[in-house]
RNA sequence: GGGGGUGCGCCGGAGUUGGAGAGCCGGGCCAGACUGUAAAUCUGGUGUCUACGACUGAGUAGGUUCGAGUCCUACCACCCCCA
């Protein structure tokens, strides 16, 4: 696996660059669909690949141990042959279920212990097991085991918590290194920074991580709801010192705003469940601000739901008839409004690239989160 | 034509020895929230007004009572049974 970049910004320190993998070439900066179960909800995989041109999805380790199960994922021979996409997929480890699913998880030296949420039956997450997991799932990009922690995080917690990372970060790499994938592909394993919102535990975390000779790297442990300067002064610290020559994943991030700032600070990857979470709770992104398309007034609008987007859904259909669709708590509502929001995470991330590669990036980034800010 | 039953919010229910009500539960409707997905979920609002307080209201019109959605009378509407 080889990332190449071919274009740096200035003064911005966004670039454009070209991650290859066994399943294709992904353009960077790129948006990550989430596709937590095997599936980015209520989309076809025909839909990702030829409307909106999607080059890469997430998987999600706890979910698909869980359900499915690796047996299963085993037999079909690994995750692309199991739900039929056969573009580059990532899984994230179940790091962040440590954060969202607190309540059910205890944390030791070990590995995390979980109860599942689907029939209470307790499951230990080590490093090591995290690893097998992944390499049973066989996606293109593996995430170490990390602890995503809450905010707030009290200091002496924030610390603690990312040398524990720390200390099962280089488990997870022993682990990688001396297993080999399971299908004939490579697989990359990124590390994670860590450190809460803390400069001081975010340049440490950051140090250890770039000490890895890794594909990418990623940034975990934010948008968790600490403030956006948070997330954007932590997010500059931390890409100041991972390597220039390799992909950095945000994980998690973010509103269309947050992608466009952090890729102004030389973030190159980004996943996050707003754009599907939203669509199918009828929030839909437009170049003019975000929309409630449940709302009363778009009854009678037949305007396309976005006549500037580049794919056939959000052009095709009208605000009226979805609105419509959402009111009669039709499926094809939210299935509409899903591949509609990815488009347009999708558009603005091509948009960008082409913007990094003719100079134009940064005022263009700026006018757009002028126009977007407080409505994104 | 005769007998019986039922009538409160946009809709459907609940609400009896007559005892505080703009007032319960669903739905609908109107809004809001959502950041490595326990989320096709959750939260709030939904009589009127001169609006952190008032006013009006239970099919309609009367009556009994300290007090009526609840009891009585007439009428109206709908439902059931008999002709």
């Amino acid at each position: 696996m080889k990332f190449d970049l071919i274009a740096q910004d200035t003064p911005s320190k966004a670039r454009a660059g070209r991650l290859e993998t066994a399943h294709g070439t992904i353009e960077t900066p790129i948006f990550m669909p989430v596709g937590t179960i095997a599936s980015v909800k209520g989309v076809h995989q025909h839909e990702l690949t030829q409307d909106i041109k999607a080059q890469i999805i997430l998987g999600n380790t706890y979910h698909l141990y869980l359900r499915p199960g690796t047996d299963i994922l085993e037999k079909a021979g690994g995750l692309h042959k199991f739900n039929g996409f056969d573009k580059p997929m990532l899984t994230d480890s179940g790091g962040y279920q440590v954060f969202s699913l607190a309540h059910r998880r205890k944390i030791k030296e070990e590995g995390a212990t979980f109860s599942s949420h689907i029939d209470g039956s307790k499951h230990l997450f080590s490093p090591e097991g995290v690893m097998d997991i992944q390499r049973k799932i066989g996606a293109d990009i593996i995430m170490a085991f990390d602890e995503c922690t809450p905010y707030p995080c009290d200091y002496k917690y924030a610390k603690r918590s990312m040398h524990l990372t720390h200390r099962w970060l280089k488990r997870c790499w022993n682990r990688f290194e001396s297993t080999q994938p399971l299908y004939g592909y490579e697989q990359a394993l990124f590390p994670i920074v860590q450190g809460s919102v803390y400069k001081d535990l975010r340049k440490q975390s950051a140090q250890v991580i770039a000490s890895y000779d890794s594909v990418g790297n990623a940034i975990g442990g934010l948008s968790v709801g600490e403030p956006h300067e948070d997330l954007y002064e932590m997010t500059d610290i931390v890409c100041s010192i991972l390597p220039k020559e390799k992909p950095r994943y945000l994980m998690g991030v973010g509103t269309p705003v947050n992608l466009l700032e952090c890729i102004a600070l030389g973030v190159d990857m980004f996943d996050c469940v707003l754009p599907t979470r939203n669509a199918r709770h009828g929030l839909i992104y437009t170049r003019e601000g975000k929309i409630n398309i449940k709302n009363n007034k778009w009854k009678d609008d037949f305007s396309p739901l976005d006549p500037a987007a580049t794919n056939h859904t959000s052009t095709f259909y009208s605000k009226a008839y979805v609105r419509h669709l959402f009111q009669s708590k039709e499926l094809l509502g939210p299935q509409i409004t899903s591949i509609h929001n990815l488009a347009f995470y999708l558009d603005l991330m091509r948009e960008a690239r082409e913007r990094i590669k003719d100079g134009s990036f940064l005022t263009w980034k700026n006018d757009l989160v002028t126009k977007l800010d407080r409505r994104l």
